[in-house]
DNA sequence: TTGCGACTATGACAGTTGTCATAATAATGG
DNA sequence: CCATTATTATGACAACTGTCATAGTCGCAA
Protein backbone atom coordinates (compact mmCIF):
# COMPACT_ATOMS: atom_id res chain seq x y z
CA UNK A 1 0.00 0.00 0.00
CA UNK A 2 3.19 2.19 0.54
CA UNK A 3 4.87 1.90 -3.03
CA UNK A 4 5.23 4.77 -4.80
CA UNK A 5 3.05 4.72 -7.97
CA UNK A 6 4.48 7.55 -10.01
CA UNK A 7 5.82 5.81 -12.67
CA UNK A 8 6.46 2.57 -14.49
CA UNK A 9 2.43 2.65 -13.52
CA UNK A 10 0.01 3.27 -16.25
CA UNK A 11 -2.39 5.84 -16.14
CA UNK A 12 -4.75 3.61 -15.26
CA UNK A 13 -2.99 1.56 -12.91
CA UNK A 14 -2.54 4.77 -10.64
CA UNK A 15 -5.90 5.86 -10.74
CA UNK A 16 -7.31 2.43 -9.79
CA UNK A 17 -4.42 2.70 -6.79
CA UNK A 18 -5.08 6.13 -5.52
CA UNK A 19 -8.88 4.95 -5.51
CA UNK A 20 -8.39 2.31 -2.73
CA UNK A 21 -6.32 5.15 -1.23
CA UNK A 22 -8.67 7.80 -1.05
CA UNK A 23 -11.72 5.67 -0.04
CA UNK A 24 -10.11 4.23 2.92
CA UNK A 25 -8.90 6.95 4.09
CA UNK A 26 -12.21 9.41 3.20
CA UNK A 27 -14.57 6.59 2.60
CA UNK A 28 -16.24 6.15 -0.80
CA UNK A 29 -19.00 9.07 -0.39
CA UNK A 30 -16.47 11.94 0.21
CA UNK A 31 -14.06 9.93 -2.33
CA UNK A 32 -14.34 11.83 -5.94
CA UNK A 33 -13.64 11.34 -9.24
CA UNK A 34 -11.77 14.29 -9.89
CA UNK A 35 -9.95 13.49 -6.69
CA UNK A 36 -8.74 10.52 -7.74
CA UNK A 37 -7.43 11.47 -11.24
CA UNK A 38 -6.05 14.42 -9.51
CA UNK A 39 -4.03 12.34 -6.63
CA UNK A 40 -3.01 9.85 -9.43
CA UNK A 41 -2.03 12.72 -11.55
CA UNK A 42 -4.11 11.27 -14.42
CA UNK A 43 -5.88 13.25 -17.13
CA UNK A 44 -9.50 13.87 -15.62
CA UNK A 45 -10.57 12.95 -19.38
CA UNK A 46 -9.08 9.22 -19.12
CA UNK A 47 -11.81 8.46 -16.45
CA UNK A 48 -14.41 8.02 -18.98
CA UNK A 49 -12.16 6.30 -21.25
CA UNK A 50 -10.82 3.43 -18.63
CA UNK A 51 -13.79 2.87 -16.77
CA UNK A 52 -16.76 3.65 -19.18
CA UNK A 53 -18.81 1.90 -16.07
CA UNK A 54 -18.61 4.86 -14.21
CA UNK A 55 -17.67 5.20 -9.90
CA UNK A 56 -19.15 1.87 -9.46
CA UNK A 57 -16.10 0.18 -11.75
CA UNK A 58 -13.47 2.00 -10.25
CA UNK A 59 -14.32 1.00 -6.40
CA UNK A 60 -14.84 -2.47 -7.62
CA UNK A 61 -11.60 -2.32 -9.12
CA UNK A 62 -10.18 -0.42 -6.37
CA UNK A 63 -11.58 -3.55 -4.18
CA UNK A 64 -10.11 -6.17 -6.21
CA UNK A 65 -6.96 -4.43 -6.20
CA UNK A 66 -6.91 -4.31 -2.34
CA UNK A 67 -8.06 -7.78 -2.24
CA UNK A 68 -4.98 -9.51 -4.04
CA UNK A 69 -2.82 -7.14 -2.37
CA UNK A 70 -4.08 -8.23 0.68
CA UNK A 71 -3.58 -12.19 -0.28
CA UNK A 72 0.00 -10.97 -1.70
CA UNK A 73 0.90 -10.08 1.81
CA UNK A 74 -0.42 -13.15 3.25
CA UNK A 75 1.82 -15.54 1.39
CA UNK A 76 4.51 -13.41 1.71
CA UNK A 77 4.48 -13.12 5.52
CA UNK A 78 4.10 -16.72 5.73
CA UNK A 79 7.23 -17.19 4.09
CA UNK A 80 9.01 -15.14 5.54
CA UNK A 81 8.15 -16.81 8.73
CA UNK A 82 11.67 -17.66 10.80
CA UNK A 83 11.93 -21.57 11.09
CA UNK A 84 11.64 -21.72 14.56
CA UNK A 85 8.33 -19.17 14.60
CA UNK A 86 6.14 -21.36 11.97
CA UNK A 87 3.13 -20.88 14.17
CA UNK A 88 -0.03 -19.38 13.59
CA UNK A 89 0.23 -16.88 16.61
CA UNK A 90 3.37 -15.75 14.80
CA UNK A 91 1.69 -15.35 11.17
CA UNK A 92 -1.41 -13.49 12.57
CA UNK A 93 1.23 -11.39 14.82
CA UNK A 94 3.26 -10.53 11.70
CA UNK A 95 -0.16 -9.09 9.92
CA UNK A 96 -1.36 -7.63 12.83
CA UNK A 97 2.12 -5.79 13.55
CA UNK A 98 1.73 -4.51 9.79
CA UNK A 99 -1.56 -2.59 10.28
CA UNK A 100 -0.16 -1.76 13.24
CA UNK A 101 2.85 -0.01 11.73
CA UNK A 102 0.76 1.40 9.17
CA UNK A 103 -1.73 3.17 11.92
CA UNK A 104 1.67 4.39 13.89
CA UNK A 105 3.03 6.29 10.41
CA UNK A 106 0.20 7.24 9.04
CA UNK A 107 -0.95 8.69 12.32
CA UNK A 108 -4.20 6.74 11.98
CA UNK A 109 -5.46 8.48 8.44
CA UNK A 110 -5.90 5.21 7.31
CA UNK A 111 -8.32 1.80 7.68
CA UNK A 112 -9.34 -0.64 4.69
CA UNK A 113 -10.53 0.00 1.80
CA UNK A 114 -12.78 -2.95 1.51
CA UNK A 115 -14.25 -1.98 4.81
CA UNK A 116 -15.01 1.29 4.08
CA UNK A 117 -16.33 -0.25 0.42
CA UNK A 118 -18.69 -2.68 2.11
CA UNK A 119 -19.98 -0.17 4.54
CA UNK A 120 -20.88 2.15 2.14
CA UNK A 121 -21.73 0.38 -0.82
CA UNK A 122 -23.25 -2.94 0.79
CA UNK A 123 -26.71 -1.87 0.04
CA UNK A 124 -26.71 0.36 -2.51
CA UNK A 125 -24.47 -1.24 -5.88
CA UNK A 126 -24.65 -5.10 -5.74
CA UNK A 127 -21.85 -5.22 -8.43
CA UNK A 128 -19.83 -3.71 -5.55
CA UNK A 129 -20.97 -5.83 -2.68
CA UNK A 130 -20.01 -8.86 -4.71
CA UNK A 131 -16.52 -7.24 -5.26
CA UNK A 132 -16.41 -7.15 -1.61
CA UNK A 133 -17.53 -10.05 -0.82
CA UNK A 134 -14.40 -11.82 -3.99
CA UNK A 135 -11.90 -9.33 -1.86
CA UNK A 136 -12.79 -11.10 1.77
CA UNK A 137 -12.22 -14.18 0.18
CA UNK A 138 -8.94 -13.70 -1.57
CA UNK A 139 -7.61 -12.82 1.99
CA UNK A 140 -9.07 -15.64 3.81
CA UNK A 141 -8.31 -18.05 1.27
CA UNK A 142 -4.28 -18.19 1.25
CA UNK A 143 -4.48 -17.35 5.27
CA UNK A 144 -6.55 -21.23 5.48
CA UNK A 145 -4.29 -22.40 3.41
CA UNK A 146 -1.22 -20.80 5.22
CA UNK A 147 -2.48 -22.43 8.34
CA UNK A 148 -3.25 -25.85 6.67
CA UNK A 149 0.43 -25.45 5.99
CA UNK A 150 1.29 -24.72 9.35
CA UNK A 151 -0.34 -27.88 10.44
CA UNK A 152 -4.03 -26.67 11.31
CA UNK A 153 -6.36 -29.58 9.76
CA UNK A 154 -8.62 -28.36 6.68
CA UNK A 155 -12.02 -27.90 7.91
CA UNK A 156 -10.57 -26.09 11.14
CA UNK A 157 -7.97 -23.72 9.13
CA UNK A 158 -10.82 -22.18 7.25
CA UNK A 159 -12.92 -20.82 10.32
CA UNK A 160 -9.91 -19.69 12.29
CA UNK A 161 -9.26 -17.86 8.74
CA UNK A 162 -12.56 -15.92 9.37
CA UNK A 163 -11.73 -15.64 12.77
CA UNK A 164 -8.41 -14.03 12.16
CA UNK A 165 -9.60 -11.75 9.42
CA UNK A 166 -12.47 -10.76 11.14
CA UNK A 167 -11.17 -9.81 13.97
CA UNK A 168 -8.04 -7.80 12.82
CA UNK A 169 -11.09 -5.90 10.66
CA UNK A 170 -12.78 -5.19 13.79
CA UNK A 171 -9.61 -4.02 15.68
CA UNK A 172 -8.29 -1.64 13.07
CA UNK A 173 -12.17 -0.29 13.25
CA UNK A 174 -11.43 0.38 16.72
CA UNK A 175 -8.06 1.44 16.40
CA UNK A 176 -8.92 4.37 14.20
CA UNK A 177 -11.27 5.43 16.79
CA UNK A 178 -9.43 5.42 19.18
CA UNK A 179 -6.41 6.23 17.81
CA UNK A 180 -4.87 4.03 19.86
CA UNK A 181 -2.93 0.82 19.18
CA UNK A 182 -4.43 -1.29 22.05
CA UNK A 183 -7.20 -3.20 20.08
CA UNK A 184 -4.88 -4.57 17.45
CA UNK A 185 -2.37 -5.33 19.91
CA UNK A 186 -4.79 -6.88 22.51
CA UNK A 187 -6.35 -9.20 19.40
CA UNK A 188 -3.28 -10.38 18.56
CA UNK A 189 -2.40 -11.53 21.91
CA UNK A 190 -5.46 -13.08 22.93
CA UNK A 191 -5.85 -14.69 19.54
CA UNK A 192 -2.13 -16.34 19.58
CA UNK A 193 -2.77 -19.45 22.40
CA UNK A 194 -5.92 -20.12 20.46
CA UNK A 195 -4.66 -20.52 17.07
CA UNK A 196 -1.41 -22.33 18.13
CA UNK A 197 -3.77 -25.24 20.09
CA UNK A 198 -5.61 -25.70 16.73
CA UNK A 199 -1.86 -27.43 15.44
CA UNK A 200 -2.14 -30.84 15.33
CA UNK B 1 -32.71 -0.68 16.48
CA UNK B 2 -35.88 -1.77 15.48
CA UNK B 3 -38.47 -0.62 18.26
CA UNK B 4 -41.24 1.91 16.58
CA UNK B 5 -40.12 5.52 16.96
CA UNK B 6 -43.12 7.09 15.74
CA UNK B 7 -44.88 8.36 19.01
CA UNK B 8 -43.93 9.18 22.37
CA UNK B 9 -40.93 10.36 20.97
CA UNK B 10 -39.85 14.00 20.43
CA UNK B 11 -38.73 15.23 16.94
CA UNK B 12 -35.14 15.27 17.93
CA UNK B 13 -35.11 12.01 19.15
CA UNK B 14 -36.47 10.76 16.39
CA UNK B 15 -33.77 12.52 14.00
CA UNK B 16 -31.12 10.94 15.81
CA UNK B 17 -32.47 7.77 15.93
CA UNK B 18 -33.76 7.79 12.21
CA UNK B 19 -30.02 9.53 11.50
CA UNK B 20 -28.40 5.86 13.27
CA UNK B 21 -30.56 4.01 11.06
CA UNK B 22 -29.89 6.21 7.89
CA UNK B 23 -26.08 6.33 8.18
CA UNK B 24 -25.69 2.24 9.00
CA UNK B 25 -27.60 1.13 5.83
CA UNK B 26 -25.65 4.19 3.54
CA UNK B 27 -22.70 4.92 5.38
CA UNK B 28 -22.37 9.15 6.42
CA UNK B 29 -21.76 10.37 2.89
CA UNK B 30 -24.58 9.08 1.33
CA UNK B 31 -27.02 10.12 4.02
CA UNK B 32 -28.42 13.72 3.79
CA UNK B 33 -30.15 16.14 6.18
CA UNK B 34 -33.19 16.21 4.21
CA UNK B 35 -33.12 12.64 4.28
CA UNK B 36 -32.76 12.07 8.12
CA UNK B 37 -36.13 14.69 8.09
CA UNK B 38 -37.97 12.75 6.19
CA UNK B 39 -37.54 9.62 7.57
CA UNK B 40 -37.96 10.93 10.85
CA UNK B 41 -41.23 12.37 9.51
CA UNK B 42 -39.67 15.68 11.18
CA UNK B 43 -40.55 19.17 9.86
CA UNK B 44 -37.47 20.41 8.04
CA UNK B 45 -36.74 23.61 9.36
CA UNK B 46 -35.94 21.91 12.78
CA UNK B 47 -32.67 20.68 11.81
CA UNK B 48 -30.94 23.63 11.72
CA UNK B 49 -33.00 24.25 15.48
CA UNK B 50 -32.20 21.38 17.44
CA UNK B 51 -28.47 20.92 15.35
CA UNK B 52 -27.06 24.61 15.21
CA UNK B 53 -23.61 22.44 15.12
CA UNK B 54 -24.83 20.97 11.77
CA UNK B 55 -24.19 17.42 10.76
CA UNK B 56 -21.41 16.70 12.69
CA UNK B 57 -23.51 16.86 15.52
CA UNK B 58 -26.14 14.96 14.11
CA UNK B 59 -24.19 12.53 13.36
CA UNK B 60 -22.07 12.89 16.62
CA UNK B 61 -25.43 12.25 18.49
CA UNK B 62 -26.27 9.35 16.35
CA UNK B 63 -23.07 7.57 17.25
CA UNK B 64 -23.95 8.45 21.38
CA UNK B 65 -27.18 7.03 20.92
CA UNK B 66 -25.96 3.94 19.45
CA UNK B 67 -23.22 3.49 21.48
CA UNK B 68 -25.72 3.60 24.78
CA UNK B 69 -28.00 1.29 22.98
CA UNK B 70 -25.49 -1.05 22.77
CA UNK B 71 -24.40 -0.83 25.95
CA UNK B 72 -28.10 -1.56 27.34
CA UNK B 73 -28.25 -4.48 25.28
CA UNK B 74 -25.14 -5.90 27.10
CA UNK B 75 -26.38 -5.56 30.42
CA UNK B 76 -29.81 -6.87 29.14
CA UNK B 77 -28.67 -9.97 27.70
CA UNK B 78 -26.86 -10.94 30.56
CA UNK B 79 -29.52 -10.24 33.16
CA UNK B 80 -31.47 -12.51 30.73
CA UNK B 81 -28.91 -15.40 30.71
CA UNK B 82 -30.26 -18.79 32.41
CA UNK B 83 -28.77 -19.72 35.11
CA UNK B 84 -27.44 -22.83 33.98
CA UNK B 85 -25.97 -20.78 31.05
CA UNK B 86 -24.26 -18.41 32.74
CA UNK B 87 -20.56 -18.64 30.69
CA UNK B 88 -18.86 -16.05 28.67
CA UNK B 89 -19.72 -17.62 25.58
CA UNK B 90 -22.83 -18.13 25.99
CA UNK B 91 -23.30 -14.31 26.87
CA UNK B 92 -21.41 -13.65 23.37
CA UNK B 93 -23.31 -16.13 21.26
CA UNK B 94 -26.24 -13.88 22.49
CA UNK B 95 -24.43 -10.95 21.34
CA UNK B 96 -23.96 -12.23 17.53
CA UNK B 97 -27.36 -14.30 17.54
CA UNK B 98 -28.67 -10.41 17.97
CA UNK B 99 -26.76 -9.33 14.79
CA UNK B 100 -27.63 -12.41 12.97
CA UNK B 101 -31.60 -12.16 13.67
CA UNK B 102 -31.07 -8.73 12.25
CA UNK B 103 -29.07 -9.71 9.29
CA UNK B 104 -31.38 -11.86 7.95
CA UNK B 105 -34.24 -9.75 8.88
CA UNK B 106 -33.30 -7.35 6.89
CA UNK B 107 -31.66 -8.74 3.92
CA UNK B 108 -28.27 -7.56 5.14
CA UNK B 109 -29.27 -3.86 4.62
CA UNK B 110 -27.92 -2.62 8.10
CA UNK B 111 -24.62 -2.80 9.56
CA UNK B 112 -23.15 -0.92 12.56
CA UNK B 113 -23.70 2.81 12.44
CA UNK B 114 -20.49 3.21 15.16
CA UNK B 115 -18.38 1.46 11.67
CA UNK B 116 -20.19 3.58 9.09
CA UNK B 117 -19.00 6.84 10.93
CA UNK B 118 -15.73 5.56 11.84
CA UNK B 119 -15.26 4.23 7.98
CA UNK B 120 -16.47 7.96 7.04
CA UNK B 121 -14.73 10.54 9.68
CA UNK B 122 -12.33 9.39 10.86
CA UNK B 123 -9.74 12.06 9.28
CA UNK B 124 -12.42 14.00 8.28
CA UNK B 125 -14.12 15.34 11.63
CA UNK B 126 -12.34 14.97 15.00
CA UNK B 127 -15.27 15.76 16.95
CA UNK B 128 -17.45 12.74 15.54
CA UNK B 129 -13.89 10.22 15.46
CA UNK B 130 -14.51 10.95 19.61
CA UNK B 131 -17.65 9.93 19.17
CA UNK B 132 -16.74 6.76 18.03
CA UNK B 133 -14.41 6.44 20.16
CA UNK B 134 -16.33 6.69 23.47
CA UNK B 135 -19.41 4.84 21.41
CA UNK B 136 -16.86 1.97 21.20
CA UNK B 137 -15.94 2.35 24.98
CA UNK B 138 -19.60 2.61 26.10
CA UNK B 139 -20.23 -1.00 24.41
CA UNK B 140 -16.67 -1.88 25.91
CA UNK B 141 -16.94 -1.41 29.28
CA UNK B 142 -20.35 -3.11 30.53
CA UNK B 143 -19.40 -6.28 28.44
CA UNK B 144 -15.96 -6.24 30.80
CA UNK B 145 -18.02 -5.91 33.65
CA UNK B 146 -20.37 -8.58 32.39
CA UNK B 147 -17.20 -10.60 32.31
CA UNK B 148 -15.54 -10.36 35.44
CA UNK B 149 -19.29 -10.86 36.61
CA UNK B 150 -19.03 -14.43 34.89
CA UNK B 151 -15.86 -15.18 36.56
CA UNK B 152 -13.62 -13.63 34.13
CA UNK B 153 -10.45 -12.27 36.12
CA UNK B 154 -10.70 -8.25 36.40
CA UNK B 155 -7.74 -7.40 33.58
CA UNK B 156 -8.24 -10.13 31.59
CA UNK B 157 -11.93 -9.57 31.52
CA UNK B 158 -10.99 -6.31 29.57
CA UNK B 159 -9.15 -7.65 26.91
CA UNK B 160 -11.32 -10.49 26.23
CA UNK B 161 -14.13 -7.42 25.57
CA UNK B 162 -11.99 -6.00 22.88
CA UNK B 163 -11.51 -9.12 20.95
CA UNK B 164 -15.42 -9.74 21.38
CA UNK B 165 -16.41 -6.33 19.82
CA UNK B 166 -13.18 -6.28 17.33
CA UNK B 167 -14.30 -9.86 16.30
CA UNK B 168 -18.33 -9.00 16.41
CA UNK B 169 -17.88 -5.70 13.99
CA UNK B 170 -15.08 -7.46 11.68
CA UNK B 171 -17.52 -10.52 11.49
CA UNK B 172 -20.79 -8.28 10.52
CA UNK B 173 -18.76 -6.56 7.61
CA UNK B 174 -17.80 -9.61 6.14
CA UNK B 175 -21.14 -10.91 6.47
CA UNK B 176 -22.90 -7.79 5.00
CA UNK B 177 -20.30 -8.04 1.95
CA UNK B 178 -21.24 -12.02 1.48
CA UNK B 179 -24.57 -11.78 2.42
CA UNK B 180 -23.92 -14.92 4.46
CA UNK B 181 -24.60 -15.19 8.32
CA UNK B 182 -21.53 -17.95 8.03
CA UNK B 183 -18.70 -15.58 9.67
CA UNK B 184 -20.78 -14.58 12.42
CA UNK B 185 -21.70 -17.85 13.68
CA UNK B 186 -17.82 -19.14 12.87
CA UNK B 187 -16.52 -16.42 15.27
CA UNK B 188 -19.29 -17.05 17.93
CA UNK B 189 -18.23 -20.98 17.73
CA UNK B 190 -14.60 -20.25 17.92
CA UNK B 191 -14.47 -18.08 20.62
CA UNK B 192 -16.66 -19.77 23.08
CA UNK B 193 -13.61 -21.80 24.55
CA UNK B 194 -11.62 -18.93 25.07
CA UNK B 195 -14.12 -17.34 26.57
CA UNK B 196 -15.01 -20.09 28.77
CA UNK B 197 -11.87 -20.80 29.48
CA UNK B 198 -10.57 -18.02 30.86
CA UNK B 199 -13.15 -18.24 34.16
CA UNK B 200 -11.50 -19.29 37.07
C1' DT C 1 1.04 11.93 -46.68
C1' DT C 2 -3.62 9.85 -45.14
C1' DG C 3 -6.42 7.49 -42.07
C1' DC C 4 -7.51 5.27 -37.92
C1' DG C 5 -7.37 4.12 -33.37
C1' DA C 6 -6.17 5.26 -28.59
C1' DC C 7 -5.98 8.74 -25.44
C1' DT C 8 -6.84 13.47 -23.57
C1' DA C 9 -9.06 18.23 -22.93
C1' DT C 10 -12.76 20.92 -21.86
C1' DG C 11 -17.02 22.54 -20.76
C1' DA C 12 -21.60 21.84 -19.62
C1' DC C 13 -25.48 19.14 -17.76
C1' DA C 14 -28.95 18.33 -14.07
C1' DG C 15 -29.03 16.88 -9.50
C1' DT C 16 -27.31 16.98 -5.05
C1' DT C 17 -25.17 18.52 -0.92
C1' DG C 18 -24.90 21.38 3.75
C1' DT C 19 -25.88 25.73 5.28
C1' DC C 20 -27.94 30.03 6.00
C1' DA C 21 -31.38 34.17 6.12
C1' DT C 22 -35.68 35.29 6.81
C1' DA C 23 -40.22 35.08 8.25
C1' DA C 24 -44.26 32.90 9.82
C1' DT C 25 -46.49 30.17 13.33
C1' DA C 26 -47.29 27.87 17.85
C1' DA C 27 -46.66 27.61 22.63
C1' DT C 28 -45.96 29.42 27.00
C1' DG C 29 -45.73 32.39 31.00
C1' DG C 30 -46.78 37.07 32.75
C1' DC D 1 -54.69 40.09 26.79
C1' DC D 2 -49.55 40.74 25.59
C1' DA D 3 -44.71 39.46 25.08
C1' DT D 4 -41.28 36.29 24.63
C1' DT D 5 -39.63 32.22 23.34
C1' DA D 6 -39.66 27.78 20.90
C1' DT D 7 -40.49 25.69 16.84
C1' DT D 8 -41.37 25.41 11.86
C1' DA D 9 -41.60 26.99 6.87
C1' DT D 10 -39.53 28.33 2.88
C1' DG D 11 -36.46 29.68 -0.42
C1' DA D 12 -32.02 30.59 -1.81
C1' DC D 13 -27.03 30.17 -1.81
C1' DA D 14 -22.52 28.43 -3.56
C1' DA D 15 -20.20 24.30 -3.96
C1' DC D 16 -19.97 20.35 -5.15
C1' DT D 17 -21.27 15.44 -7.37
C1' DG D 18 -21.13 11.85 -11.50
C1' DT D 19 -21.89 11.83 -16.17
C1' DC D 20 -21.94 13.04 -20.80
C1' DA D 21 -20.96 15.33 -25.51
C1' DT D 22 -17.79 17.19 -28.21
C1' DA D 23 -13.62 18.19 -29.96
C1' DG D 24 -8.93 17.81 -29.70
C1' DT D 25 -4.15 15.58 -29.87
C1' DC D 26 -1.03 11.99 -30.32
C1' DG D 27 1.15 7.86 -32.28
C1' DC D 28 1.35 4.43 -35.58
C1' DA D 29 0.34 1.66 -39.68
C1' DA D 30 -0.55 1.71 -44.70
Amino acid sequence: MTEQATRTYSPRERMVFSAAQLIRRDGVGATGMRDVAAHAEAPRGSLQHYFPGGKDQLVGEAVAWAGRYAARRVSRYLAALPADERRPSRLFAALVAQWTDECLATDFTLGCPVAAVTVDCADASDTTRTATAQAFACWREPLAAGLAELGVPRPRSAALATLMVSSLEGALLIARAERDIHALTTVSDELGPLLDAAVT
